[in-house]
DNA sequence: CTGCATCCTGTTTGATACTG
DNA sequence: CAGTATCAAACAGGATGCAG
């Protein structure tokens, strides 16, 4: 829980499980999330190395994110949380 | 995350998916959480039904909690987090 | 476009002591 | 035994504005 806990990082990561983002592709694909708490995500999920940034210096600046490896062994973990979640939705 | 957020519920979870447990034992064999916390913890997770308190209402107190049976449906879920954990310990 | 800086608030967790 | 009371600290997340 060290690694995937609170309220965004799974939802983060099951995102970048489907496809590779751009940070603002991101922010809009994600309901609610602000570009601060985005930011802060992304950096703690790439500091424990599930998530890899790559980027591209262009100016405009290009970033793209996407799962490591060790991301992707997350993912039967995603599929349950997921499974859980549409079987148990928020009243 | 709503439900299993945080950085103990999943360890409760854990245990009780092993066995049933009162309320010192629990407390006792889990390392570091403390009677206010783990009273919080397990009233949470009884409020979303996650787990069965059963209070014999004796003297001396005796109560027992374990997994309800929306519960239990996490116990695939967490497997996979046990499994996450153990292949990348934290350093 | 991709973020960082600041400030702020509510929630979570912890320390310690105590009760029916 | 099974918690509660009180106080404090840490942290997550949000609002807003700014910069290269």
């Amino acid at each position: 829980m060290a690694l995937i806990g609170g309220k965004w990082k799974v939802i983060v990561l099951d995102h970048l499980h489907h496809k590779d983002y751009h940070f603002n592709e991101l922010q809009r694909s994600i309901n609610g999330i602000t570009p601060h708490t985005l930011s802060q995500i992304l950096k703690e999920l790439a500091k424990d190395d599930l998530v890899k940034r790559h980027d591209f210096k262009t100016i405009p600046p290009q970033t793209v994110y996407s799962l490591s490896s060790k991301g992707k062994e997350l993912i039967p973990l995603l599929n349950e949380i997921t499974k859980f979640g549409k079987n148990h939705p928020l009243q």
